[in-house]
RNA sequence: CGGGGCGUAGCGCAGACCGGUAGCGCACCGCGUUUGGGACGCGGGGGUCGGCGGUUCAAGUCCGCCCGCCCCGACCA
């Protein structure tokens, strides 16, 4: 691990991100352009957002299951918007077992057409339906600028496919789910985000309207967090899903697609992270907990070991994901950087003066210096522990919701706006028109993040061309 | 696909102008001393110098072709 010091947030934001990722042993670069390994440490934190998600969508009533890699080529081009939207950045396999293919396969993007078509199969009857299946895996989308966990060619995430009977079920279940991306990604990542609907030129391709969950990283910049995105009956119609309804009547299905990658890593680092590293929020960090044992010789190394040992005992009794780090062959103060590089909440310091006074030493990574630090008695300490990490937990969210707000502002002019978004998110009137968007994209870089769903009674004028406003609209610059 | 840069040990680089035993720092291995905020000393291992061809007694260095990567655009989210 490389002891240099990190480039600054306020230097090089970019840099400072990847140093950390790479750092923190999260991931690593692959042999390929553009792809990455997620190294244990990486996958682990994936694993307790799986877990986390996997739970809500099980509450929702959502099954799991597993569908292929290859689709043919010609699924895609069923559906004219889809095509057009994903065409550019297609893996195609051409040739297999030695010899080329009949029809070329692409490797998924997402994974609607090839799902549509199974549905097809499986729909008959009103009673068939809803139909609410999710699958973890990865996709492919061959994109030219990467970023680690942020855009990649290769990702893993999961995307939920559901059909319905009517279109109010289907849009339901599009906003259900939103739902349930913002309760994970504000609750469990500590991370708030703005719910919203996107504006037609940044909808998923094929879609009817696409909705959104945007966060605010530590740059101002705006990063999509998730979609859920009502289809209609694009994709039924594309691909005959079709089934009779209690009327007798053959009509298409409704569906929805909803997605969650493992890019809110990428969200994580940028919103809690500080200049020594990564701050993970406690319920998704794979260990909440680090214990130092510190100690001179094997005298101090015999009083101090046995308390540590009954510590991290009672700790995982209380259900903390803990590690001891009892390496040798580095020093206390390496650990100490080491694990605050790796953003683990809380650590513990066990030596032979706490063993004396029946302390510990305690420092949380979210409060860095001596301000994150104190002493606490033995006695009772599981429940301490317990009750710091939910107090670290709270305190991160709204320290990054006190951030995000302070950086929003509501322009008075065009030219107001352009200034904001400089550095900021601007909040705003708008006439709904692509043009103006594509303007203010042209003019500031920024583009509509999204129409929040929760909307005032909006009167006035548009911010850019001064018809009147529909609705009012995040503008941001965005990853 | 345009504009710029770079390929020498796992990583970061020097050596090239001026051809002559392939080096430095970190990392790694061994021994010893250290250990409450990124320890130190001594010893050691590791290289088709991106590839192919040419010039030369001799090429990391000069010449030609090719390949790859990075940054800025375009594209995407």
């Amino acid at each position: 691990m490389s002891t240099d010091k990190l480039p600054t947030r306020e230097d090089n934001f970019s840099e400072w991100y990847n140093q950390i990722v790479l750092r923190a042993e999260m991931a690593d670069y692959a042999p390929v352009r553009g792809c990455m390994v997620a190294r244990p440490y990486g996958w682990a934190l994936w694993e307790n957002m799986q877990q986390a998600l996997d739970r809500r969508f099980k509450e929702t009533g959502h099954v799991n299951a597993a569908f292929p890699l290859f689709i043919p080529m010609s699924f895609l081009e069923k559906e004219k918007e889809h095509i057009e939207g994903f065409s550019p950045e297609l893996a195609v396999v051409t040739h297999g077992g030695g010899s080329k293919l009949e029809e070329p396969l692409v490797v998924r993007p997402t994974s609607e057409t090839i799902i549509g078509y199974m549905y097809a199969k499986w729909i008959k009857s009103y009673r068939d339906l809803p139909i609410l299946i999710n699958q973890w895996g990865s996709v492919v989308r061959w994109e030219m600028r990467t970023r680690l966990f942020l855009r990649t060619l290769e990702f893993y995430w999961q995307e939920g496919h559901t059909a319905h009977a009517t279109a109010e079920e289907a849009q339901e279940e599009t906003l259900r789910m939103l739902g349930v991306y913002a309760d994970f990604v504000i609750n469990d990542a500590a991370v708030p985000v703005i719910q919203g609907v996107k504006s037609a030129s940044e909808k998923f391709a094929g879609a009817v309207q696409s909705t959104t969950i945007e966060a605010m990283m530590g740059d101002r910049r705006a990063l999509q967090a998730g979609t859920s995105h009502f289809m209609g009956q694009n994709f039924a119609k594309a691909f005959d899903i079709q089934f009779l309804d209690w009327n007798n009547q053959l009509q298409h299905a409704w569906t929805t697609s909803w997605g969650l990658s493992w890019r809110v890593i990428g969200a994580m680092v940028m919103t809690h992270g500080d200049n020594q590293g990564l701050v993970l929020p406690p319920k998704l960090a794979p260990f909440q907990v680090v214990i130092v044992p510190i100690y001179r010789d094997d005298t101090e190394k015999s009083a101090v070991l046995p308390v540590v040992e009954r510590v991290s005992k009672e700790l995982k009794g209380a259900g903390c994901r803990i590690r001891v780090d009892d390496r040798e062959e580095v020093t206390p103060g390496f650990k100490f950087n080491d694990w605050e590089m790796r953003g683990v909440p809380l650590r513990l310091e066990i030596g032979p003066k706490d063993v004396q006074k029946n302390s510990v030493a305690l420092a949380r990574r979210d409060i860095p210096g001596k301000a994150g630090k104190s002493f606490i008695s033995q006695e009772g300490l599981a429940s301490q522990v317990v009750q710091m990490l939910d107090t670290i937990q709270q305190s991160m969210l709204e320290r990054a919701t006190a951030f995000r707000d302070s950086h929003i502002h509501e322009p008075t002019s065009y030219a107001d706006l352009t200034e904001i978004v400089k550095d900021g998110w601007a909040y705003s009137r708008w006439c709904g028109d692509a043009d103006c968007e594509a303007k203010v994209k042209e003019d500031t870089k920024a583009t509509i993040r999204c129409l929040p769903l929760d909307q005032p009674e909006v009167q006035g004028v548009c911010i850019q061309c001064g018809k009147p406003a529909t609705s009012m609209a995040y503008f941001a610059r965005a990853y």
